[in-house]
DNA sequence: GTCTATATTGGGATAGAC
DNA sequence: GTCTATCCCAATATAGAC
């Protein structure tokens, strides 16, 4: 990936364009006539940038999941108490997840993954598996400081404490039964997430 | 829908048809020539029984939510000890959750839920939210038995229940990163799941 | 009800001018 | 690099014979 600073308007508007159709459309109902359009230029500028329809998808699936590590670096600390840390960790990537963005992402990338799986692994790579890397850094240093208990292994925890946050409200959000979900709901599910991992996690 | 006794042969050969490719090619990418020729019959065959692609696809996801139902049910008991019921209760939904018919639908559900909203609403209420339901009940059960603790509302513990499932192995199967996952895996994400369940909602 | 054959549209990709 | 105009195929749905 080329350095974003250095990215032309055009390739830009395309990236931009192009994600925010995936998003809310998917992959197959979205032509590259509506791309064009939507970016506001021809549709062979889009082939002078892209080779194809799949590249296109897989540039944008490629810089979401940039942009999801850079910003889950602000919620990586340890000085609260432990309640306050963990709830500030699920309030993150719960808010993170029910996002249209990541929404829309995994929904598209599930259903091409069994007919591309160069972009379904990518996506996990840079994804799925690098939110974990983060999690499992943050549960080890939480051991390392006597808060959560020694015994368990942050490489089973973190995948435990993301599946925990794609509940039923997730799922519905997930389905378009709820297009944006209410404040009250978000806060619930952190509420209810955050103490049933301080039970299963916590050091006596 | 109808009684399943009175089913056509020729019905049953495009249902079963239309489930085995929509499940490994996703709802685009199958045609509704590939339909029938995968169910042996014309084209307009197709077109007598259903109005149209989506009309079909939906059939399916009705008939495999009642099938899930249906099979849930074995375990839906209480008379081994509190380990020993919750580890069935995490062995048959993780599997099920990873099995290709179950993965094949949430996949294409999830594709298709944002342009189709009453297909969305009606896989969620036949599958997801009867799953949930038949955990609700026997988590309230078990509360009654005095083996899971009191406090917890069994609507919010139902959602937790599943969602842990779908940690780390579902997200890889589901992106078609392992095509059939080993045994070894699967009992090593139960054990896990088991622990941290009972850690978080087991009686003191 | 079931088939063969076809109408028709939508959309991915490209040719060629500027 | 960017546009306009177009090619071409694939796929849904249907018409009409049996």
């Amino acid at each position: 990936m080329d350095n974003v600073d250095e990215i032309s308007p055009k390739r830009r508007q395309v990236l931009d364009a192009a994600g925010r159709l995936f998003t809310s459309e998917g992959f197959a109902a979205v032509s590259m006539d509506a791309v064009a359009r939507e970016a506001g230029v021809s549709k062979a500028t889009l082939y002078a940038y892209f080779t194809g329809k799949h590249a296109l998808f897989g540039a944008v699936v490629a810089e979401r999941c940039v942009a999801m590590v850079e910003a889950s670096r602000i919620v990586n600390d340890h000085d609260a108490p432990l309640r306050e840390c963990m709830r500030r960790q699920v309030d993150f990537w719960l808010r993170f997840l029910i996002s249209p963005a990541a929404i829309g992402t995994y929904r598209t990338v599930l259903a091409e993954g069994g007919r591309f799986p160069d972009l379904a692994h990518a996506f996990y790579e840079a994804g799925p598996a690098a939110g974990l890397r983060w999690i499992g850094l943050w549960i080890a240093e939480e051991q390392r400081r006597g808060r959560l208990r020694a015994e368990i292994d942050p490489r089973r925890a973190a995948p435990q404490f993301t599946a925990l946050l794609r509940g039923d409200l997730y799922i519905q959000v997930a389905l378009g039964l709820i297009p944006v979900p209410s404040e009250e709901a978000i806060v619930a599910e952190v509420d209810a997430a955050t103490d049933t991992l301080l039970r299963a996690y916590a050091a006596a």
